[in-house]
DNA sequence: CAAAAAAGTTTCCGCGCGTAAAGTTTTTGT
DNA sequence: ACAAAAACTTTACGCGCGGAAACTTTTTTG
């Protein structure tokens, strides 16, 4: 790393010794070159640090090598586990992920998508806001980008669709809750911001008229992705006015559950198994801080590692596939019974 | 929004009645020609639907609109608040912010900067890892482009820091614990990720000596960015150890405080103010989840939203000022006493 | 209302690289 | 060793826009 400084890929060919038409091509894929003329380039590579120019290499590329990472909700630290894992999958294919958050914002996530248009991505992979998207908008980007939707479904919507079998988990925790005590109640958001909170009333309903058990849904008013906050106020509310039919709560996710447990312990209600105590709660999604609140959530895990790289697999196919490779897949992961004390 | 499609700018000023050279201007900035060219030029925009090329605009220019935010840990929602807050103060400045996270690894971060330096941004709000981080090429980086430091501090590096004010924070919940029950002991990370600690070490230092109290410091081996995991390992060691000389402990930050709660609650110690409590704990950030652990905890706040806003605020004087705006300046930002049930 | 100032138009060049075409050199296979 | 194939070189054009220069039109000002 001496040299002078280099200008663009004309200075830095005429350096290395090879012609720019060439040195152009090794830098789009370093194994189309003879082995020599490679080795002749890195030579001078290290010991002249010239980079292409990223905004002159994709004005001219039909297609570029970014790729578009989209979450809902940064500081729900889920999809900050989910984003680290997609973005080395993508660097590990070469690729280059931006990563955007929509904040829990429909139209915020819509400019995303109005601006990811502009960089022409090689593919996007998208955690839709679900319920408060606007349909429409991600529809017609799907239709213009290949794009892998994960996390959040949206009906007839992307290519393929990348998540968690919640009719295996949900199934799953409820049976064990069923077959350890008393069945569970639902504890979900009345207008929930996230889809899978639909799939996982009908699975609870489905898994709990299977075991021959009454249904009962209590639902939380409030909006927004402050869940901890709603499942602490409601479920506080809930506890004060008998809604919960059993001693038992299935929370619809971790974060709500979170809420619930301060919500007990304010009200000095022992939350756990066996005699002494007045609750069992239950989560999903098996979120980071989990096995850290007091007692330690039991839950059913999501597999972020597992959904991560079978986004990046789908997506990759999709883009090599160039764009119609095949039906639209749904590519679902199951989820394990993580037991700790709470239920 | 009809009419055929618009290739590029040159269409768009014909099918607008302005010429190409006024258009560009208006993008750079609308203020910059007459309103009723402006308003020719909108009126023709909503109907056709064009954008500028971004990598062509960014091409030419030698300094673009792109602002880098690098934050060193993304699953931390406190990482995750700060970048949303801090992405609107862009938008609303006119900048084009992306994101960047560390991931808790120097190597990435370095490979993050080299990247951005290829994006020529305008200006880089730079969280860094700090202790791990290579302080060099952090070095380099901040001599190239403008770059406001925020959250962690890196001597004499970079152009503007804004953080909390450790010194105060710490003095002022040290203070507290002092006046309401035994002093405090120091619960931190043996090596820590982050050079917060450090400062935070010398001011429990500083003030409990100013009190005319005997220093005690905990420190927790373990590397990484987990410190949930460490805080309750850790602490839960040094517990059953008797590491801790009083009943009180205030931990670094809130995540290793989180840790440790769950660490008491193993050991059935009942956590919290007065009598029929074992132990009283404290934290520090007023981290999203602080609210709802069990016992709530009792915490110093970091101003999110005010640490946000000056960093952007920094930054756009910096970059407006075209590199030598005066002298580096320290931002501090003042915490405030959080008072809940854990101390 | 004339003169100065401001804004817009025309024309042109350059940015750094992708990529095609035609010609030349090197490698491969027998 | 020789022909065919593969890789490389030379030359040239285009991408979409920024921005300078010289000139024309519109707006402001006293």
């Amino acid at each position: 790393m001496s040299g002078r400084k280099i200008k663009n890929m004309e200075e830095f060919a005429a350096v290395s010794g090879i012609s720019r038409p060439t040195v152009s091509k090794y830098f789009n894929d370093p194994d189309s070159v003879r082995v020599t003329t490679r080795a002749r380039i890195e030579a001078a590579l290290d010991q002249y640090d010239y980079r292409p120019n990223v905004f002159a290499v994709n004005q001219n590329r039909r297609l570029t090598k970014i790729v578009g990472i989209v979450v809902p909700y940064l500081a729900d630290p889920f999809f900050g586990e989910i984003a680290r894992n997609v973005e080395q999958s993508c660097i590990a294919a070469g690729l280059s992920p931006i990563l955007f958050s929509s904040h829990g914002d429909a139209s915020y996530e819509a400019d995303i998508l109005d601006n990811l248009r502009g960089l022409r991505p090689a593919g996007v992979l998208l955690a839709p806001l679900g319920r408060s998207s606007t349909r429409s908008v991600v529809e017609s980007f799907c239709k213009e980008v290949p794009t892998v939707l994960f996390d959040s479904y949206i009906d007839e919507i992307g290519e393929d669709f990348v998540g968690s079998n919640n009719d295996q988990s949900i199934a799953l925790i409820v049976e064990y809750l069923c077959r350890t005590g008393e069945p569970p109640c639902l504890f979900e958001m009345a207008t929930p911001s996230n889809p899978n909170s639909n799939k996982r009333r009908a699975a609870y309903i489905k898994a709990m008229e299977s075991h021959g058990h009454p249904v009962n849904v209590v639902k939380a008013a409030g909006v927004g992705w402050d869940f901890e906050a709603i499942g602490c106020r409601e479920g506080g509310r809930a506890i004060a006015e008998g809604l919960f039919s059993t001693n038992t709560i299935l929370c619809s996710n971790d974060r709500l559950a979170i809420g619930l447990l301060a919500a007990a312990y304010q009200r000095g209600l022992r939350v756990g198994r066996g005699s002494g105590h007045a609750l069992r709660i239950a989560g999903h999604d098996d979120h980071p801080f989990a096995r850290y609140t007091c007692p330690p959530l039991t839950t059913v895990s999501q597999d972020y590692k597992a959904i991560s790289r079978k986004s990046v697999a789908a997506l990759l196919e999709r883009i090599e596939g160039g764009g119609d490779a095949g039906d639209r897949r749904s590519i679902l992961v199951e989820g394990k019974l993580v037991m700790r004390d709470s239920a």
